[in-house]
DNA sequence: TTTTAGCACTCGCCTCTGTCGAGTGCTAGG
DNA sequence: CCTAGCACTCGACAGAGGCGAGTGCTAAAA
């Protein structure tokens, strides 16, 4: 990839492009660049290196006699070879830790304030995928009789996710009996992975089938239900969506409605955030490399983060391609940071 | 109001302006009328009787050579005293029913579900306030303790609700001991609202101070903790809200914008919200009636919602002035006594 | 007194036109 | 290999003119 610009000085004019196109949103023309960027020769030199940058598509005009604008191919290209990536300033990172003040006290709560954060620094809309409670270890379950032959279960994560369930079943049972069912459950699952959870109780049933124990059965035959919820989705949060509304390239209403769909759906981004889990560090997205179809202008920035070891969620920022990458980069890069910092201490 | 429009002439122009700017969203002329409303009257007539009602007020020309547009107080006479609202069709309300199919295990699900349908048949936004915790009945308490010095709050409320809480406490407390401040605090508190619980606490604590019985007085503390959190607070779902672009009055960015903004503010709708849960039924805010600022265009239809006696929170559509009144005041209607119906059942 | 027909007038919207300026590609000369 | 010069292209903008919907007013009819 790297071997695309050969040149010093294509790089310097590509990266002056793209540079100028981040500031300014419209076609750059050559005589911008040989003024601003100090290249030291003609608009007409410039002309003939940005027509070789065309070629290779980086840069591409949208009409006859009109400036030059990055394709994704070139934005690609200077993210990876030339873009310098500097750590956030000292004074950014401060600002940062101090929006948190005050703590979480709630899981919730600390992603949604996330979101708020990235978004706040970023000027785009920040997105956190919260923690799929099937990745997480068990911590503690609890049932409670709402009324008659109606119970509520109640499921702890180690991390400190807390998920609920209710549902009928075909006879009442006292609370003490239920509590008499949490206390064997939270004996036998200690410590497993919930996806592990859901093994072990099929298994300890056959072996209670045998037992006749009824006790036990009935215990298992709850759990067993409330896991048969969904404990593989998980939530969305996003926070400055307006903040995407000043965009000059999404005053256009069209492009607008298509990012709030996808926003309003939250299922194509859950997957894309997903997908960009298991990879560490930061990931980016430039317009149709999320295969989000329709999505063709749009970027996105993401990185997992975790507690301890355990990789919980995804984190990230949402902008058009043109967004300022040497900013928002360290900024997702810090922020998911912090944040694994910060679960690790409370939960 | 009523004595303000004093012909049934008038009343039927009024009408039918009303109808008609609906349907189309532009001003509407007398000629318009005249043809399509059998009012026998030529286009002359009606030029006469809309000058009328413009002096009343009640419509008004957004320039010379237009035609007419409803006022605030036009559609307020209209809502009022024109409108009859009819039931909802038979096959709608099958639809609506059916939306829920499946039902709903968790009560978050459900309140999101309702402001999806809300919004997929008004066609408009929906939202619904989720219930504050501290309007609720006490049902249970649970301390989990995540790690040294790391413990959990859940509250649970007899409605289903759930709000967990994690703080860091002085001294490690194990396990076995958090349960027996919960079986404790379980048998007292059992039955009071949740409001009344705070002063509860504080009562008994002031008792043990006397009586040194420090497992009690652990176990007053930890809750008193949970319970500074803010239980005031509510969620907001808010579902459809793309509906929003297809109105063409908000083609205007700068409208949307104030719209989203306050979606994404939220507490300004809240708070609107909030206000109408007291009032029985269904409510309606037009314009500038709603008191959030900058938010002229954009009217209100709300109803509460309950769970027996008790009310909870309350729904609604949000959409432009201009909106099928006669259709959503049923739908808003219907749903929160479909909703408070599926709680009653459930919780 | 109320309703209607006729008419002149207003004003937003659309299209057409011409001008301006930014930016290009090409060529020839340094 | 770089640069100056030049003709050309194309979008943005502003102004002119025509169209059509809709009005208010007046005078006559019911």
């Amino acid at each position: 990839m790297k071997g695309l610009v050969r040149g010093e000085r294509s790089r310097r004019v590509l990266e002056a492009v793209i540079l100028e196109y981040i500031k300014g949103g419209v076609p750059v023309g050559s005589r911008a660049i040989a003024k601003k960027y100090g290249l030291s020769v003609s608009p007409a030199t410039i002309r003939n290196v940005m027509a070789d940058l065309e070629e290779l598509g980086l840069l591409y005009q949208p009409h006859t006699s009109a400036g030059r604008v990055p394709t994704e191919l070139g934005l690609r290209v200077y993210i990876d070879a030339i873009l310098k990536i500097q750590q956030l300033s000292i004074a950014d990172r401060e600002q940062i830790r101090r929006s948190y003040q005050g703590g979480a006290s709630r899981l919730e709560g600390l992603l949604q304030e996330t979101s708020k954060v990235l978004s706040s620094f970023s000027k785009q809309a920040g997105v956190v995928l919260t923690p799929r409670l099937s990745h997480t270890v068990f911590k503690r379950i609890e049932f409670v009789r709402l009324r008659a032959s109606m119970v509520m279960t109640i499921l702890v994560s180690q991390a400190g996710i807390v998920h609920n369930t209710v549902f009928e079943i075909k006879e009442d049972i006292s609370q003490e009996e239920l509590d008499k069912y949490g206390r064997y459950l939270n004996d036998m699952l200690q410590d497993l992975a919930l996806h592990q959870v859901k093994a072990r109780l099929l298994e300890e049933m056959q072996k209670e089938k045998v037992l006749f124990d009824r006790l036990l059965s009935k215990a298992l035959e709850l759990s067993q239900k409330a896991l048969q919820e969904n404990i593989e989705n998980s939530e969305l949060y996003i926070g400055g969506r307006t903040n995407l509304l000043d965009n000059p390239e999404f005053a256009d209403v069209e492009q607008m409605r298509r990012i709030f769909n996808a926003f309003e759906e939250k299922s194509k981004i859950i997957d894309l955030l997903d997908k960009s889990m298991s990879a560490g560090g930061v990931n980016i997205f430039i317009g149709s490399e999320s295969e989000l179809l329709d999505m063709e202008s749009v970027s996105f920035i993401t990185s997992p983060y975790a507690s301890g070891d355990e990789v919980l969620g995804t984190l990230g920022v949402i902008g058009p391609t043109r967004m300022d990458y040497s900013r928002i980069i360290p900024l997702v890069d810090y922020t998911a940071k912090l944040l694994s910092k910060m679960l690790e201490e409370t939960f």
